[in-house]
DNA sequence: GTGCTTATTCTACATTAGTAATCTAAGTTT
DNA sequence: AAACTTAGATTACTAATGTAGAATAAGCAC
């Protein structure tokens, strides 16, 4: 069930629904005019490529307008990966790639090591 | 200086320059034959607008058609990473997501780990 | 219930990417 | 040198994306 393309425009108003759904077309303009400079039609348009793709939904039709995301984060940041990893040898260049840049913190290669094993652990 | 979008279908035929160059035209072309069924028309355009980015280079006008990159794996990497960040809240996140994808194993998180300690010598 | 505001739908236009054909120029073969 | 093969340039078509306007419908304010 490929999780639909969500182009980095997109993305933008999926960041607000996981942080708190539902959001009405008017909040998540508010939130976006924050951070961009977005056209009131560009931002529409936006949410409802994101319907038309499935990833979010309306709660009811012709109500208060209100969206509320189909897709969790966990779920898209897991099919993304594959889909980027192509870009990249291997994921552990990526993850090189991550610490020379300065974006993997030594806190964070711990956290993966602690992740790893519970990982382990699960999948016996 | 930002190094150019490479696209995905763009990337193969670096790829194969990075393993190995120059390289002429027919010797990309017999390569990608082996894992693409593209048309000899696409590839050569995908050619020609790596050189029209300025990321490869063919050695003389007229010469033999090889063409040498002149960015290197490395470079692209490092510029990729920063691209691909956006699509995840954080590096950390991309990271977990690698290691439940099963893409980033036990060993390289330990030579994450390694390299992260180096990284921190070089740069004091 | 008339007007203002907002949501929905539809349409549009530029750019990039994937895919490819055509035409021309040059090199290779015989 | 005539024919064949290839490289390079130009052009094209489709889909996706970024960006946005226009038309329509519905809800709210007074």
């Amino acid at each position: 069930m490929a999780i639909k393309q969500i182009s980095d425009a997109e993305l933008a108003v999926m960041r607000l629904l996981w942080q708190e759904s539902p959001l009405t077309l008017a909040q998540i303009r508010g939130e976006l005019l924050k951070t961009t400079a977005w056209n009131h039609s560009t931002i529409k348009t936006l949410v409802f490529r994101l319907r038309d793709k499935g990833v979010i939904e309306p709660l009811d039709k012709y109500g208060a307008g209100q969206y509320v995301p189909l897709v969790t984060e966990d779920e898209y940041v897991l099919a993304a990966e594959k889909a980027v990893l192509d870009k990249f040898g291997s994921a552990k260049k990526l993850a090189m790639a991550m610490v020379r840049n300065g974006h993997l913190t030594d806190a964070d290669i711990e956290e993966l090591r602690d992740y790893f094993r519970l990982e382990g652990e699960r999948n016996g």
